[in-house]
DNA sequence: ATGAAAGCGCTAACAC
DNA sequence: GTGTTAGCGCTTTCAT
């Protein structure tokens, strides 16, 4: 095929504007040293020509790459797309990071990444040199894959990690996983749920942990604590019906049951039903996530709803600002979740109560 | 911030195998011309350095960028996103897109492009300028937007025209939207019912002109016709909501509507409700898209399953294809749909036979 | 405040 | 078959 050139380069708009390539140059990129009125002819010409800097000339130069590369579990993400289950993570992380960085001037790439693989590293390797990335976005599990960060973190790449409290390098970014536990459970004690379950993730996933963690810290104030309502799923649906069994089975079975994400959920919704329980009279349901799923179940859910897009939004502006030397925080930034009151939590049946 | 460079460049490799830099990009590039001692060696070279060519610099020298760049229309997009309502296009998209393009040693790019602005053009123009792409898929209704289809063919990248029988340049392909509003009348048909609805979409989108012939055709075929049981909305829920009054409200009302997407669907069955109807008891409903919704509504919708993934699975490989060289069908490749059966649909009721 | 020169990593074109 | 040369479009020195 020919080689394609640009139509108009940097050359073009200098000729046109009578200047030196590197006052075009400055003008591009706003830096000081040019007079208004020479900046003004410049931008008249490069308007003129509709002229659009190269990303690849001005990466090779060695500078900015304008692009903010975002990466996913490989694995969990085709597994998400072929199953059409609505969960549309990629979809609000594109939303939150995409519209930022159009709007700093970046361009968000979006890539997969296997976790569970000893080539990881490899294949990062090879994304960011083929690509060249201003900073990237990594969410869980990668986050805190020591692999990813101490590979980024020599890479001197800015970048951020969703869901890690971040100890080591890198901009730590949270959805307040405990504080929306805690919410959800303080929701359901002030139902006058006193037995409330509590389905966790993968454990693989730290947020799973934190999760937990609210939770018992909720029940613990309460004086509800109680270890035998905590059953541990991996996210997917065939483990939260197994979960949910083993709660509703127990001798004593919860009022109310907090669920890790929307799959388990739907797998705890078909176990109560297959036992006769009716959603929220005989038992209430609080889910995670907030998928759009969520508002088409019988009935509706109550469920937390996970800023995905909101925190990829602040990520991508904290490894801008990172990477144009700003200092980044230690501190983990946290986006708070909120709980979304639908159908699916009521006050427990007295009989119980 | 530092400048950052490639670490291990074409350079390491020639110095470390001992050869010119030619023939390393030789290797890389799969030229031949090299002998396959020499080739191994090279290679050898490349695997223990860990070296991964700079797509900016390959890109710089005037040959690929090895990046395929996918474009959808923002506003829309945007809404769906936001709307939350599991429509899982974009990640149909991407999962069709990006598996391909890994396999084929490319990269998927998406992007945002307004349909309704009249610096659509600068606006693409900036993109590919900025990215170089080695090929665009385009999505409806950008795939009949003659500008973009223009500026695309002067720039002589070569592009796929998603849902587009493609007068004029580039690659067209469609998922056969006469066929499968064919196959939904024809199930209906089959049912017994003689006065089958269509609520058509947008008609900006061609493929919505498609699926209304598909529906008349077979009506007429079946000695069904009438005009009167065809009502436009705009794939919006509102404008469902009103195309499935008219039907409804008519003085000889449908026993069977097939809706042109799920939002209109969701519409549909609510005006249903409203007015008494049991799905499909009273009303057989077909919708198109089968996103992940239609398994959760009450009952499960039959639906036109759209092969997205699959198509621009196609697009990229056709794409690729025509890069290299090989020249193009000019007639549309067809990736059917089909349709699948739920709860939506049944013989229509005994009195209106 | 502006310009000139050098070079980024790679490939096309041309030698040998 | 393999190496050499020039240049892609831009930014970074470093002069002026």
């Amino acid at each position: 095929m020919g080689r394609r050139r640009q139509s108009v380069t940097i050359k073009h708009v200098a000729a046109d504007a009578g200047v030196s390539l590197q006052t075009v140059s400055r003008v591009i990129n706003n830096e000081p040293n040019v007079r208004p009125e020479m900046q003004k002819r410049v931008q008249a010409s490069i308007d003129k020509l509709g002229y659009v800097p190269s990303i690849a000339a001005q990466r090779m130069s060695g500078s900015r790459s304008y692009l903010i590369l975002a990466i996913n579990d490989r694995e969990r993400t085709i597994a998400d797309w072929r199953g059409r289950q609505g969960i549309d993570w990629v979809d609000q992380m594109l939303l939150g990071g995409m519209l930022k960085c159009a709007e700093l001037g970046y361009r968000m790439i979006f890539e997969l990444v296997d976790t569970h693989n000893d080539h990881v590293e490899r294949e990062l390797r090879a994304t960011i040199a083929a690509l060249q990335p201003d900073g990237v976005v990594l969410t869980p599990p990668h986050s805190d894959n020591p692999l990813i960060v101490g590979l980024l973190d020599k890479a001197k790449i800015p970048f951020a990690r969703i869901g890690s409290l971040g100890n080591g390098a890198g901009i730590p970014l949270t959805m307040d996983d405990e504080g929306s536990a805690q919410l959800a459970t303080r929701h359901l004690i002030d139902l006058g749920h006193r037995r409330i379950g509590f389905i966790a993730g993968s454990p693989e996933y730290n947020l799973s942990g934190w999760r937990v963690d609210g939770w018992r810290e909720e029940m613990e104030a309460a004086g509800l604590a109680d270890e035998a309502l905590l059953a541990w799923g991996d996210f997917s649906y065939a483990s939260g019906e197994a979960a949910a069994r083993t709660l509703l089975d127990s001798a004593d079975p919860p009022t109310a049951i907090i669920v890790s994400n929307d799959q388990m959920t739907l797998a705890t919704l078909e176990v109560a039903r297959a036992r006769d329980l009716e959603i929220p009279r005989d038992l209430s349901i609080i889910s995670f996530d907030n998928t759009p799923i969520v508002r088409f179940t019988q009935p509706p859910l109550t469920a937390v709803d996970q800023p995905i897009a909101e925190t990829v939004s602040r990520a991508v502006e904290l490894i801008i600002a990172a990477q144009r030397g700003e200092a980044p925080s230690k501190t983990p930034t946290v986006v708070r979740g909120s709980l979304v009151e639908r159908g699916s939590t009521a006050p427990p049946p007295k009989a119980r109560r």
